[in-house]
DNA sequence: CTAATCGGTACCGGATTAGTACTATTTTCA
DNA sequence: TGAAAATAGTACTAATCCGGTACCGATTAG
């Protein structure tokens, strides 16, 4: 399965609430009420959020956090990116190319790139403002997707 | 940053030798030679794919391993499903979900399958056959992948 | 019958991550 | 002016997870 660090997802989560409170600013506290998370984890995510431009933050008392910019205009891309570092798969196609010392054996090495454009293109199709919108219709339950007709695989217990 | 595990990008590099060695089994120990990845590994993963459905084995001497299917039937998808478990994001949004006690308050956990839905046809659109091609000029350096126009990111030292 | 090869399970060490604690800085408000 | 409220930053710890290994059983070719 592929994985993105709690982190992310707790962004996520932290993000949704900001895009509903509309303008209004909420601290830390609040939120970590409010989606019932850890509250030194979400004082963490909210400052690297902030550093990474997505949040403004307002100091002080009756201070807290607010959206940057509109819901509209931030991706699941950009949070999880603020959070995750770059959108990228595996070892060998990140940064640290260097000491994936097989390079020359690695016929795939260039072909990772055009795999992960394909999940960032994705994942930036895929806007905060959506996101927040409480679904109407409960949840599609895509749980387990459905694999290739061709292929069957195990499920492993997770 | 999105992570796979080791085992599906070792898994990628398997089936593309395999998919280049057109018919011919392979043993467990020349792919693990030919790719230079240690041989118990090696082992392990094609055991998997082949559980999957994705390769076909044959015991014995001058036993091995070849492509259960025509590459260009195969795609990215398949290969990092069977090797990890269903494509999907978070410990929010696969099957152990129950465990997620917040999911009243939780807006978004109806929108993750969307997420995972987006990926999931972007890693599907990408089949071995491409994979396997060396491609003819030198790699697209996609490596850092440029972030959102209106916003910065950090850059954690990885 | 022997060697080669796949099949399965159990286990360990190390790296990464989640989470915590503490302190400094800034701002509001009485 | 001082106290309280809130964010900012850093360093640390504990637990989880993953990569990798070892070992033995099953199967087939020659």
């Amino acid at each position: 399965m592929i994985r993105i660090t709690r982190e992310a997802d707790y962004g996520i989560l932290l993000m949704t609430a900001l895009a509903q409170a509309k303008g209004q600013p909420c601290s830390a506290a609040a939120l970590a009420r409010q989606r019932r998370l850890p509250l030194p984890m979400v004082s963490k995510i909210l400052k690297t959020l902030t550093r990474a431009g997505l949040l403004k933050s307002q100091r002080g008392a009756q201070g807290g956090y607010i959206l940057a910019l509109p819901a509209a205009e931030i991706s699941a891309a950009d949070i999880i990116g603020a959070l995750e570092g770059p959108i990228a798969i595996t070892a060998c196609s990140d940064e640290s190319h260097d000491r994936c010392t097989r390079q020359e054996d690695c016929e795939v090495s260039g072909h990772w790139p055009r795999i992960n454009f394909a999940i960032y293109t994705a994942l930036q199709s895929i806007s905060l403002e959506e996101l927040s919108q409480p679904l109407a219709s409960r949840p599609v339950r895509f749980h387990s997707l459905s694999r290739a007709t061709t292929v069957r695989t195990v499920d492993r217990p997770v």
